[in-house]
DNA sequence: AACTAACAGGCACATATTTACCGTTTATTA
DNA sequence: TAATAAACGGTAAATATGTGCCTGTTAGTT
């Protein structure tokens, strides 16, 4: 099956927080332990792994304790832009530019 | 270079924001366009991308909007059980043990 | 089966983020 | 280089998350 058959935040949230549970138990780490490696409390971690709602800190603090910021790799990579534009463009584009009304007179 | 030669929450923040922006615009999207289809406001979009700060819905709906949820998968993989676990333990431990105190008479 | 510590969740208050709106800066095009 | 819209950053009020504390619940050991 595929995987991330859900997609509302509300679940997504729920799901992030069930592997990051799992993957501290992998670990072998408890809550207390992981809070506080992570430098935050543990109702904090509770919420996260509940999905009950986090901030983007708590999130990568966890990630750190955890031992799993190669993850944010994944998330994001660090270089997404495509190697054949590389060769036309010099410099890759910090704006999105839509394009511009068309002339009236066409 | 590795990647992720920073560590600290606040650092990984402003990397992470970098990292959405430039796939944001390697779609081809603009701020607005994206936030209103993550469904949250342009500033909240802002503050992420330049890492002053998010929740993790936040976070989560700019990843859905911008196509990118197997994102996901590598931040906390589905499962992360040991194949040769699997051999011996039916189910996986929901809980951490830590090892009893010793007994004093040694 | 009893024990015990890990886990779960509610509450009140402190702190942080979101939203909406604003004016400003700046990349990119014509 | 002038025009234009994308991007940036500040503020105030609303909303959400963090913390600390406290009380159950339950998995895993003995």
């Amino acid at each position: 099956m595929a995987t991330l058959a859900f997609s509302a935040p509300h679940e997504l949230q729920e799901l992030l927080g069930e592997r990051l549970k799992r993957l501290r138990l992998s670990r072998n780490l408890d809550q207390r332990t992981t809070a506080e490696k992570a430098g935050i409390s543990e109702k904090a971690l509770r919420n996260l792994e509940a999905g009950r709602g986090s901030t983007v800190e708590t999130l990568l603090r966890v990630l750190k304790a955890l031992d799993h910021l190669q993850g944010l790799d994944m998330l994001a990579p660090e270089v997404s832009v495509n190697p054949l534009e590389l060769l036309r463009q010099a410099k890759p584009p910090q704006r999105v530019r839509r394009p511009r009304k068309q002339n009236p007179a066409g």
